[in-house]
DNA sequence: CGCTATAATGACTGATCCGTCAGTTTATTT
DNA sequence: AAATAAACTGACGGATCAGTCATTATAGCG
């Protein structure tokens, strides 16, 4: 076969990738051999290594794609004209992933990372910078806030942040075991901690 | 050699798990040989096998011991008088566990551990159990600041449960991430959070 | 219509690893 | 001191797996 466009090249990409991704998350990511993805995603045992030089290589990938997702996200939180606004629809858009069952192998293989960038450290890198665009997202929205008077000016951004982040990991972590958890509650108090200890009492009167 | 005490076949046991937490927390759970805990551990292939019947139940005993000490630290709280003054303590407690640096094996090995649930029902289980007893343990300080109103009425117990420990882990995953974050900064804002979320006008008052 | 560069293939390998088991050691019992 | 039973040992086997490479297939170009 001859040079294909860069569009194959994607397609064959996104297709082992996709293939990838239902094996981690049905298997875990060591219980998965090359040759189960080969059989899952139709290609050779040799193409994998075409695209990608090590199995490594594919969580990253799988990493970076959801990042990507992520960062779509993060741009239509910021577009907000009102950080406010713009930080409660970030919680919105990260609290539906959370409950749909179209992103549940999303959150297995994301779960996964987490564990793998403690030995992988190109998975690690992955994994941080994805977090970080989201904290630059919130620290952002936070900062902008605290300018207008919406955000109360002893919140540390940063903190926040990363507070807020981890508070969707560990519901994401407490999904993914498969725990019923009352999503609609936690949201609730969610949206009602940041209220009353994020913003101000002028943001809050303009938010009910 | 004849018949060993208990208190022998306890010890032998805890010198594999503690040479296999190091290793774990090294290398990772599959990137650990049964080979490098018994060179670790200084007992014989065979001998690991005497105590554990394979590898992922190492896991699960690991996690089990990590479940004993937290069993201890919600025991503490359960014995404050006042239930708000219980959940601060299980907060502070939790929290200096964070930053500990003796505890970071523990908590590599926990996030691991994390990830192998979505693999092993044994492991499954043995992790939600542990998550199931502090949540109970909140759930029942929750509920019983509602009963002296000092909790506010319209918080889930359930919920803020969930979203309590789902912070932690968060955080947990940071830190073990190897990020810097203020842990300062990020537990007074989770006090915050509680406070004025969570707490009523009455407890706040007193809590000040 | 060949020719060529590129893509795809899949059988194969060297290495690794988990768990076993036949045999050895040693404290206690008789 | 002999017998016994429990604890321990470590070499080994059967299976698996990530990654390679010699070969084949094919799309475009001249």
């Amino acid at each position: 076969m001859p040079k294909i466009s860069q569009a194959q090249k994607d397609a064959r990409r996104q297709q082992i990738l996709a293939a990838a991704a239902r094996c981690f998350s049905r298997d875990g990511f060591h219980a998965t051999t090359t040759a189960d993805i080969v059989r899952e995603s139709g290609v050779s045992q040799g193409t994998l290594y075409l695209y990608f030089t090590t199995k490594d290589e594919i969580v990253a990938a799988l990493a970076d794609d959801r990042h990507q997702g992520d960062a779509f996200l993060n741009a239509l939180a910021e577009a907000e004209h009102d950080p406010v606004q713009g930080l409660l629809l970030l919680i919105e858009l990260y609290g539906r992933g959370l409950a749909d069952p179209k992103r549940r192998e999303a959150r297995r293989v994301g779960v996964q990372g987490w564990g793998e960038a403690l030995r992988s450290p190109t998975i690690l890198a992955s994994v941080t910078q994805g977090q970080a665009a989201v904290r630059r997202a919130i620290v952002h929205l936070v900062e902008r806030g605290q300018a207008s008077g919406l955000v109360r000016a002893d919140v540390v951004p940063e903190a926040a942040a990363r507070t807020l982040i981890a508070l969707f990991q560990g519901l994401v972590l407490q999904t993914t075991w498969g725990e019923r958890l009352d999503l609609e509650a936690c949201g609730r108090l969610i949206r009602e901690m940041i209220r009353s200890a994020i913003l101000t009492d002028q943001a809050r009167a303009e938010t009910r």
